[in-house]
This record gives C-alpha cells, structure tokens and sequence, in this order.
DNA sequence: TCTGGGGTCCTTGCCCAC
DNA sequence: TCTGGTGGGCAAGGACCC
C-alpha cells in the first residue's frame, strides 16, 4: 500500500437535486426529490432539505410523497446531468490521467500518476483547489476523500458531506475505522449487515477481531477474504482509467402488472430491439441473451441462452429472448421485463455469425433514438410537457414545467441567473411554447488568468438533447 | 412502505471433457 | 471399459453499488 493519502475519490454533493435547484432559482433551498413518477417510481436524488424529511435514495416515490408532501418532485434528465458530468470528469483529467468513475457523480483520481500530489499537504492543496474548480465551473458542491486506498478514500469523502473535504492520514486507518460499523465498507449490504450481525460482528475492529477463516466461513471464500482485508485497512486496488463493459441490458418496470401473454411478448420483443440498438450504438456484439422476468410477488427469475457466437442482429436476440420466455410462467402477472447481452465482444466484422434464418434484419436499428419516450418529442400524440424540463415561450422567455395536466401546463419562468421566477398556465397545445435546451449553470464570461481551463469553455451545456 | 434502471461480482449446481 | 478427480463453461440466483 502506498505510504501518502493520493487516491482522491470525489462524490458530488446530492447531484441531481443540486443540478435542478442550479438551474431552478426557485427552488434553492427548498425540499427537492428527483425520481420516477409513476406509480412505482423510486427516489433517485433527495436535496439535503428533503432529508431532512427521512426521504433518501432508493425510497418509493409514494411514501416520499407522505413524508415530503410540499417538496418538488421532478423527473431526472440525465442528458443535463452528463453534461454537468462531463465538465467534471475534465476538470479531474487535468489532474492525473488515472481517472476512474464510478457514476455520473463519483470518481477516484490517482494524484501521483503526473505528480499532482506526492504527500499530505500537496494532496489537500489539490483537493481544495479541486472543490473551488468544480463550483466555479458548474456552480455545484462536491466532497472530497483523500487516503492511501481506494476504500479509504471513499469513506474519506461519504464523511465530507455535504461541501467538505476530508484527508486520512496514514498511519491512522485502523484506529479511524476500528469503532465503524460493518456497513460502512464496500460491499457490505443489508443482506451481509445482517449476516454479521447475528454473528455478533457489529463493528470493523470485530470484523478485524473474528479472524479470516471466520469470516470465509461466514460469508463464503472471495467476500471472506475481501472484507477481513479491508476490516485492516489493506486494500491495493489501482486507479484503473479505462474499465470495459461486459454486459448490456435495458428492462422497464410497467405501471401495471401485464397479464396478457401477447402483450409480454411484444413487450420482450420490444426490449430486444432497444437492448440491440444500445448495443450497436457502442459498437458491440455479444453471446449470452438475456431474459429478466419480475412476476407480480416481485419474484425475479432469468433465462440465459448461450449462442454459438456474438451478435448484433436484432432478430437473433429477439428471438432469443422469445425462446427464452416459452419457458417462464407467467401467470398471475409480470411487473418488470428486461432483457440484456453478456459475454460482449468488439463489433468489427458484418454477419460474421449470422444466425437468424433469412440473414440480417435490421429493422430494430433503423429506428431513430434510444432516448427515454420522456426526453424524446413524440410529434403524433399530444405535446407532453414533463415535470422539471425547461421550456421557451416566444413572450415570457426561459421557463421550466412546473406541472401539467387536464389540458393545461404551468410554466415558472426563470433561468440559472435570474431570481425566483413568476408563473403562468398555458394550454397544452399553445403555440408560443417550445421545449428548450437547459442554459448552463455558470453564465458563460472571458476567460481569466488563474481560472482552470474548462471553467473558459464552459459558456455552454454541450450535446443537450431537450 | 412496497420496492427503478443499469451495471458488477460471486456462489452453486450441473454437465462435459480429460 | 469403468471410475474418480478436476477444471472449464454455462445457467440461475443473489448481493451489492450508484
């Protein structure tokens, strides 16, 4: 293990709430909870002032509704978000050319890859820099870790939050991880929590106290090992820049339980054809199919089918996938479909293992988007006007969906720079209002000495698809 | 309370080849 | 020819992460 804290692992602050509150003067400082709408919608984001509320990540969208009924609840835009990303991700490539994300909002950086940072004081310098970097650019918080390790580092940063930066010094892990409890390493879940806990293994310095064959007799060989080398601070894994997928998959959870054996299958049929475009838009083929059944009791099953090849056809995976569903039961209702491909090989040579009798079909591919229907503009049924999308109206100007509905959609009308917008309620088929692209979050100004040079390129959101 | 979507990794059991 | 051990590939499920 190195001997100076220079893994940095960045987590942005509450991302995606902190974006629409950037973008949503009205609503700093305000209860936001960004998720899925539905009826069976989950919380992806939770500002800091709907917390406070117990609404947090990974909660039912109804019961943050019960807890937070005043918060703004709004769909994500990840295309926003990956521009936000994007800017981020840049800002930590000037650093060190060993960047690993993890997510839209995360990442570990190797600091003494260039030589960013070769001790402790050079390591928090960059870390403060960092921070003020991020926000000049992007106008948003995010904490900083910085350890000898990965984990370290990540536990570095979780304690940061919100808009903080903390360094472990090394030599004192053990002693700082010692009273934490169990959860707070990676890897360890609810379902391995309680394992432990019944074991009576609470903490890390019990973790560290059972001992290794404990542990690989509690929780199995690979986990065994990992956890009891973690519970002593011992973790090598390398900042690695450049991971490659292995697995492709795209699955919708339905509002309603889907009963009729015809729909499932159109439905299967439809995933195959999206999984297959996702799959060729990155330049893929694979050899594993693979169907994902939720029946009605939330029981989830999958079937794999191996094919003699990979594949890009969309009719080899489609009727993979229907193969694949003769042999699920379906009775009493499906809430959740999905279907995915593993075993992923480069895409270099056309109907190089064609297998679909009649050859190539490419019907799935000719279609235009993968974009969520929420992100696309569907010209043959009625304007939809999402919540949190932000709007044009030729005399009003910059707005965002505040709400619609019953023929009516109400607009706040307000930017990133402005203050607190007023409201006006149009009809849906009005004219005067477009969809608009998000404006970015820091108004774009000459370039200055001293400021890092994303913050002079960033006037604009780039790839931005309304 | 009633549980998204996109992933990764591990374990177990089975089959097959050597 | 039969048997046992071993290891790889595959299928299914589960835990975990953001």
């Amino acid at each position: 293990m190195r001997t100076a804290p220079t893994i940095l692992h960045l987590d942005m602050d509450a991302f995606f709430a902190s974006a629409e509150q950037a973008s949503k003067p009205s609503l700093r400082g305000k209860a936001v909870v960004v998720g899925g709408l539905g009826p069976r919608g989950v919380v992806a984001t939770a500002s800091y002032e709907a917390r406070v509320f117990g609404v947090h990540s990974a909660m039912p969208m109804a019961q943050a509704r019960r807890l937070a009924p005043n918060a703004a609840y709004l769909v994500p835009r990840f295309a926003f978000y990956r521009s936000i990303s994007e800017q981020v991700m840049e800002l930590l490539r000037t650093l060190s050319p060993l960047v690993e994300p993890l997510s839209l909002d995360e990442a570990f950086v190797d600091l003494e890859a260039r030589g960013a940072a070769w001790d402790a004081d050079s390591a928090r310098r960059t870390g403060i820099q960092l921070r003020a970097d991020i926000r000049a650019v992007t106008g948003l918080t995010g904490s900083v870790g910085l350890a000898a390790s990965k984990m370290l580092a990540k536990i570095a940063s979780e304690q940061a939050k919100p808009d903080g930066l903390v360094l472990i010094e090394p030599g004192t892990e053990r002693a700082l991880l010692g009273p934490l409890s169990v959860r707070t390493l990676p890897g360890v879940g609810p379902a391995t929590g309680d394992h432990l806990r019944r074991a009576g293994i609470h903490t890390v310095a019990e973790l560290a106290e059972a001992g290794e064959d404990e542990l690989v007799r509690l929780l199995g060989k690979a986990h065994g090992h990992a956890l009891y080398a973690m519970a002593l601070a011992h973790d090598e894994r390398p900042v690695v820049a450049e991971r490659e997928a292995k697995s492709v998959s795209v699955e919708d959870t339905y509002d309603v339980d889907i009963h009729d054996r015809l729909r499932v299958g159109l439905e299967v049929r439809r995933l195959a054809d999206r999984c297959v475009r996702r799959l060729r838009a990155s330049g893929l083929s694979g050899r594993t199919i693979v169907l994902k059944v939720r029946r009605y009791d939330f029981s989830t099953l999958t079937r794999s089918e191996t094919l003699r090849g990979p594949t890009d056809d969309p009719a080899v995976v489609r009727e993979a996938a229907a193969r694949l569903l003769d042999s699920v039961d379906t009775t009493g209702g499906v809430r959740l479909l999905g279907v995915g491909v593993t075993g992923l090989a480069d895409y270099t040579q056309e109907d190089l293992f064609a297998q679909a009798a009649g050859g190539r079909e490419d019907g799935a591919a000719e279609e235009p988007s993968d974009e969520p229907a929420e992100e696309r503009p569907d010209p043959a049924a009625e304007r939809r006007w999402p919540a949190g999308h932000d709007v044009r109206h030729a005399e009003y100007g910059h707005g965002w969906v505040q709400g619609s509905g019953l023929g009516r959609v109400t607009v706040r009308f307000e930017t990133p720079d402005s203050g607190p917008g007023r409201i006006r309620t149009f009809r849906t088929e009005d004219p005067a209002l477009e969809p608009a692209d998000p404006l970015p979050l820091v108004p774009r100004r000459p370039g200055r000495p001293g400021e890092p040079p994303a913050a002079r390129a960033a006037g604009a959101v780039p790839g931005w698809a309304g």
